[in-house]
This record gives C-alpha cells, structure tokens and sequence, in this order.
DNA sequence: CTGAAAGCGCTAACAG
DNA sequence: CTGTTAGCGCTTTCAG
C-alpha cells in the first residue's frame, strides 16, 4: 500500500503540491478555506508527513540522541525517564544507544547518531571513553554535545553532574556526627570521575575532623552485592578494627550490611552503614539504609532543559560550558543513627 | 562546516559518486582498488553517511519505535534494555516514547513513529488505549507491530507476553500449600488484562482447592506502597478474618508487609504474603519477600528477536500471528514460608 | 567494472 | 494568496 504523499493531496484538491505543504505547515499566507480543505483530505487520505525528506531538506531532525552505559540500573532509566518526558514536551525524540560500558559500542553509538543527523548527543560516557579521542573529535566537529552524570572535565562540554565530592564528603561526615570513626569505603576499581570524586570527599571529610585515612580501610572492585560481602568478609578476618562503612554505591553497601548482621554485628549500634544512590530497597531494608541521593529524574529534566536552552541561543558552544551541578542529598536512615 | 558528501569523495578521485556509492556499500561490482581508495579518502574526509538520504530513497530506516508507558520503572526499562541490546546486535536503533498512561500521548508517539517511516513498533499499551482503535488502525494498514507484556488479545498481532494467569494461580497455590487458607488480593483498579488475568488465576486456585472467594478479602486501587498499607489496614479494621496476601504487584506487596509487621503481626507465621513482579527489594527486605519473576530482560530479547523473525518471513502478517507466553516463576522466599 | 539519469518527499526562494 | 523551480544526498535501474 502506497503512502500517500503531499502530491496526492494536491491532485485531490486541483492545487500545487507547495500549497498542499505550506497549509499543512500554517504558513500564513494561505487562505482559511484551502488550509481547511487540504487538512481534510490530508485526514482522510491517511496522509503521514514524512520526516526523513523534511529532515533532509531542512537539515533539521528534531531527533537526539542518548548514551547510556545500561538501562537495566535504576539510576540511567530514571535519567532517561526524565530526558524523554522534557524533550518530548519540546517536540523533540529520541534515539537510544547502550553502551555496555565498552568503549567501541559507544563509537558505534555515536557513529549512528551522526549517520542519523541527530540535532545533539546527550552522553554518559563510560570509563573507557573517558580517556580516548572519542568526544575530543566531535566537540572539534562542532557536535551540539552535552554530558550528564558522567563528563569529562577537560573537554568545553556543557554537562550536568552531581557534585560526586560532595556526596561522598557529607556521607563521611554524617557517620563522623554519628560517633563513628574508623570508617571503611568501598569503591569502583573503574577508573571513573565520580567515583574518584566520591573518594575524595571520603578523605576529605576524614581529614577536615582529624581522622586518618587507611588503605586498610579501602576496598575497590566490581560494583556489586557482593562486593560489598567480600570486603566486610576481609575486614572480619584480618581483624582491622573498623565501626561503619561509607560505600560509593548501595547495591555494595546492601552486601555489607548484610555480611554485618550475618556476622551478628549489630548495625547501626557496632557499625555503622551508608550507601549512594537512593535505590529502592534501601528504604525496605531492616535497617533502613542511609544513603546520598542523586536527584536522577531531576538531572534528566536538567540535562533537556540545558540543551533545550543552548540550541535556542545563538550558537551551542558561544560561551563558556555551562556546566550544571546538582547537590546531592543525604537521607540519613536507621543504618547510620544509634542514637 | 559542510558536511562531506559521496559527490565530495568522488571529485577527489575522479570517479562519479555512484562508484563511490558502490564502494561504500560493497557493491561486487567494484574493483578491490576502488574499493580502498573510496574507504581510504572517506575515512580521511571524516564521512558520515547520510541515514536520511539513503532511508528516503531505499525505503527502509533500520529503526523501530518502542512504546512504553513509563521508563521510571525497573519492569520496563528492563525489557527495553533486552529489545535494545539485541536490535542493536542486529543493526536497528531504537526511538523511545513514554506515554505515561495516556491515550493522547500515544496517539502522537505512534504518530511520531510514523511519520520516522520506523520499520516496526513494539509497544506496551495502556489501558486506556486498549480498547480504543488506535491500534486496530495500523494493523489494518499492516504496520509492522507487536505487542510485549501488554498485548490487545481480539487483534491479530504477535506478541511476547508472560501467562500472567498462571502467575496468579501459582503465587495463590504457593500460599494454600503453604497452609495457608483465607488469602486476600491486592490488585490495579485500572482495567488492564494483565491484572485482570493475575485476579483470574487467583480465583481459580482458590476454587481448584476448595476455597472460597471472598469479596471482603479484593482491594482494588492505584498501583502504589499505600494501597497495600490501606488494604491491610482495612483489613484489621473490619476485622476481616484472613491470613495471607497475594499482591499482584510488589511495591503494594512491600506496604502490606509494613503494616502487618507494624500491628505486631509476625510474617510468615501468621500472615503469608507474595507479591508479583520481583523488585530489587524483595530480597533484602526481611522477611524477604516471595514474588513471581516476569523474566524482563528476556521478555525483551524474545520480543527483538521475534519481530526479526517476522521481518525476516514473507510478509509480516503472513499466517496466524505468533504470541509467545512466557512461564512466569515463582520466587518462594521467606514471607511465605512459615515451615 | 563504471557512468548517466531518475527520483524518494519534502522545503524554501523566487515569481507572479 | 498560489505556482514554479531547484535541490537535500542517496539508491537503483539501465546503459555501456
């Protein structure tokens, strides 16, 4: 079945197919009766526009695209959840692309997205990308390009962050209030910004009250459950005294609390735990698992919203990198407050 | 900056750019020199092929469009991880709607799709859009369609879905045999087939093993932790005799739990509760809640891999349409199971 | 193995 | 207010 085109609508109507185009745009200089007519038959004729040849011709999509490293986390979805509902108020689709965190998924990715004439990328680049040439070529190229959550400082990208620093500052800090003083962390061995970052705000914290920081105390490896096992695990058997644990992501801290209580260590009164990201078990858990929230629906409607703002001044890159930092949240929960 | 064209390439090599096209696409009509020198001067020219050019002209986008309800839920974003990944495997990039529940916004994602020229949609409908024509619409066009996790039985369009009747019936089962004997149901007010078929397989146990049906012990509500708090509340408060809770969905199965655990009600001993979905949560909240796993990345990967199959055949809606039914599984944990 | 030519469906500048 | 015209960058026949 053929599509039915803008010229089929014409011969319906015994006028130009430019006609037929501008009154289907509201050009203004078109009579009230013709645009009603052409409307019409356009409805009755089933007629879709065809974006590719309006896209082509006009040099305009009104399609961007997403990086992500998964959906399957809680945290991109959300994201993407809140980058689709602004951007598709704003007339805007989008187009996905996981990357697996694998640094030629995401050449891949881009490469469709620039195959694809996307107006802009909005990237959440892994740690692999991190380093390479990837994002240099394309902000050279001009590339209406912004980052979220994971940026790459170096480049004059406009982004939207968390201040991972801070979260892992005021995380410290709070078990710190708590009376807690011999604090391990549990982190990434990717080497990332925000988990660096994390890190450092952990040290800082430590130091700003007077506390030493320990390699004993640090563990690093893959992100997961159990991780956060095996690191308590290590603690208890080579007997390092330690009363919490700051983690630099939930699902670990989830672990050790875990191999706290299995160890029948009381938490919150012998140890304490804290967490990052705001999944949702932590509020169902016993004990509640105090952890840093990352605003993630926020950060996606920041993310459209910055974009949106950039395409609409005179050029993306004019000024400056607007970069967007959102303060993260400390929801203190039974695991981290003896009292 | 211009974008760099196959005519671009061609006047550097003095071929004329349908060789240069040949090439590009590996044409075999195309000598090994040609080949190269093509390859080797778009590389160098940073070429991008123009998706929009070729897809106008050819017909075909590669793309599909998948309509969600919402991201900002682990079901969904799970399934639409497992469509991705396995499209992408094969060449397809995804363009994503969330409709939020809303007829209007589907009407204009399909729309959208459409007009993308999308060479499949995958969709999730709502409830609303279940029964309106929408759908019906663009299967009598014989766009190419298939529905996951929510499907529209009276149409004939393949789909992936789990045996959400089954879920029910086994959750329920699970609980008669567990002892247990007066077993409320926590379920959508919202008219969608999914739960209705939960609520089937739930009446249908009870009948099977000489239980009775009680409309004391049905509470119907908007999705969400209160409506399984309100019903348990409900429950004492009338002081309805029952000692189980089947929730067709887990974060109603997580409030009920609360608040049997705060009127002092000991879960599984007095009160068994089994939710339906298999939310991150459920395994560290304590007790751990026993739920039906709806397998969703693999629902996602079968739904890819089944619209390939078809696009792979004949013609789409060549013979009866396939509806794949996946085994839902039933995840016994701890708060079903008193011993 | 390569070239010439037509056209996918639309936008936009120019002309009346 | 409407028509004419020229492409956007590519695929795809038909010739050579």
């Amino acid at each position: 079945m053929k599509k039915t085109t803008i010229h089929d609508i014409a011969r319906e109507l015994d006028v130009t197919f430019s006609t037929v185009a501008r009154a289907l745009n509201d050009h203004p200089a078109i009579s009230a009766a013709t645009k009603a007519a052409v409307l019409e038959t356009a409805k009755r004729l089933n007629y879709q526009q065809n974006k590719l040849a309006s896209s082509l011709r006009s040099g305009r999509t009104n399609v961007i695209g997403i990086i992500v490293p998964s959906l399957d986390t809680s945290f991109f979805s959300s994201v993407v959840h809140g980058i689709e509902k602004v951007m598709n108020e704003n007339g805007y689709n989008i187009l996905l692309y996981q990357t697996g965190e694998s640094l030629s998924q995401e050449q891949k990715g881009l490469e469709t997205f620039l195959q694809s004439r996307v107006d802009g990328i909005l990237s959440s680049v892994s740690a692999e990308a991190e380093g390479s040439e990837l994002y240099s070529e394309l902000r050279k190229r001009q590339v209406p390009l912004l980052f979220f959550d994971r940026a790459i400082k170096e480049l004059a990208v406009p982004s939207v962050t968390i201040n991972d620093y801070q979260g892992g500052y005021a995380a410290t800090e709070h078990l710190i209030k708590q009376g807690y003083q011999r604090i391990a962390h549990i982190t990434s061995d990717q080497n990332l910004t925000i988990f660096n970052e994390r890190y450092r705000g952990y040290r800082d914290a430590l130091h700003d009250h007077g506390l030493s920081v320990s390699k004993k105390l640090i563990f690093k490896g893959k992100i997961a459950l159990e991780l956060g096992k095996a690191s308590v695990q290590q603690l208890l058997k080579d007997k390092v005294a330690f009363d919490a644990v700051f983690s630099a992501e939930d699902y670990t801290a989830m672990g050790a609390l875990q191999q706290l209580l299995e160890a029948g260590i009381r938490v919150p009164e012998q140890v304490g735990v804290v967490g990052f990201a705001n999944e949702a078990f932590g509020a169902f858990v016993t004990p509640s698992l105090s952890t840093i929230d990352q605003q993630t629906v926020r950060m996606g409607e920041e993310t459209a919203r910055l974009f949106l703002k950039l395409c609409g001044s005179k050029d993306f890159y004019g000024s400056a990198p607007e970069r967007i930092v959102l303060d993260p949240i400390l929801v203190p929960r039974k695991s981290s407050q003896p009292q």
